[in-house]
DNA sequence: GGGGTTCTGTACCCATCGGTCCAGTTCCTC
DNA sequence: GAGGAACTGGACCGATGGGTACAGAACCCC
């Protein structure tokens, strides 16, 4: 519950709730245990317990990382103009059939798993889905005052109806071996 | 995992795979302890286990049973034409909104829980989303044999980025507490 | 450098949950 | 209706996992 203040309760705090990110996305957060987490960031349990008030909050602290993960990643493109929100979301796919293993998106395969767990961590997925929707919003609105987008559109229900395209595409369960993203037909020319 | 034969047994394990199914979907699949299942089918636990190896060949049976009220729901509407099309996902998706509290796909919600748990469940979710797309893409098939789809048109490709679709709308995590399945916008003017 | 705060290591507790066992009952078949 | 197979009830077990307690170490500030 209280942010650490000195550089070494900082790093520590910083160290667990990357790692249990890691190994949440990896296996699942219901097949990640506190004691896994505890391993693999070096650390003890009165740590995980000093920080955060148990395991919610540390989902919580999870998904807030995830977050941050992915909207860094959307900041390297301009996503103010047509071909930057294209390559934006091409970059996206490409990491999914780059990485080793299907893991889906990093923010919403893990969102969709605790989705049911209680209404805190249901508030808190909505929160991130919330924020991320607002960050493509804001760029279509942009593109309204630029001129690139049709004054009569609604940049709210463009950027959800976008965000929900790209979690069928990359969380819904493959089809097949070979775990690849969905092939969804391109708009793009 | 032997079949029952009598009438009793089958009841018995309808029950059971029927009460899970309906937990499951309810409060997620890791919420839901096989005692809980016994409690509300009013089984014994010896039941559980003389008709399935454990709990993952019960999610397994539950996903199977997810699939059928899917395509039993489908099939009230005729997929080979473009008005059965929509009155279909219409459909589906009036479900979502009529619903008490926000719970996703029948399949999908507990596919997407279940997907990192296993390569057996991954296996299992992937069977039966490709059942699922393949039920689609017959109906498209139709359409180019009558007319109706263009003959050079991917009805597979379609299929599976339809299902994707309705995935990232039903599926993807609540932006508000009204929990309203995302307003995507509509294609049929 | 001394004292109080922050942080860390670890042993321990207890509830839960998946799974086993076995004795007893019901049901089919001849 | 007798015998064997199918089915049922419930007590029991071991492992796991979240959470607590507490003593000791590191740190910061005066």
């Amino acid at each position: 519950m209280p942010e650490p203040t000195t550089r070494r309760g900082k790093d520590t705090k910083a160290r667990i709730v990357e790692l249990a990110a890691a190994l949440m996305y990896e296996r699942g957060v219901n097949a990640t245990s506190i004691d896994d987490i505890l391993a693999a960031s070096g650390t003890g349990k009165s740590q995980t317990y000093h920080y955060s008030s148990g395991k919610e909050e540390l989902v919580s602290e999870v998904l807030r990382h995830q977050l941050g993960l992915v909207l860094d990643q959307q900041s390297l493109f301009p996503l103010d103009t047509w071909q930057g929100i294209a390559a934006g979301f091409q970059a996206m796919a490409d990491m999914q059939q780059n990485q080793r293993g299907y893991r889906g998106c990093p923010l919403g395969s893990i969102a969709g798993e605790v989705l049911h767990q209680s209404d805190f961590l249901r508030g808190r997925t909505a929160d991130a889905f919330s924020r991320w929707e607002s960050f493509l919003a804001d760029g279509l609105r942009t593109m309204q005052t630029t001129g690139l987008l049709r004054g009569d559109a609604d940049p709210d229900a463009l950027a959800g109806a976008t965000i929900a395209v790209l979690q069928g595409g990359t969380c819904s369960p493959p089809r097949s071996a070979t775990y690849a993203p969905c092939a969804m037909p391109s708009p793009w020319h």
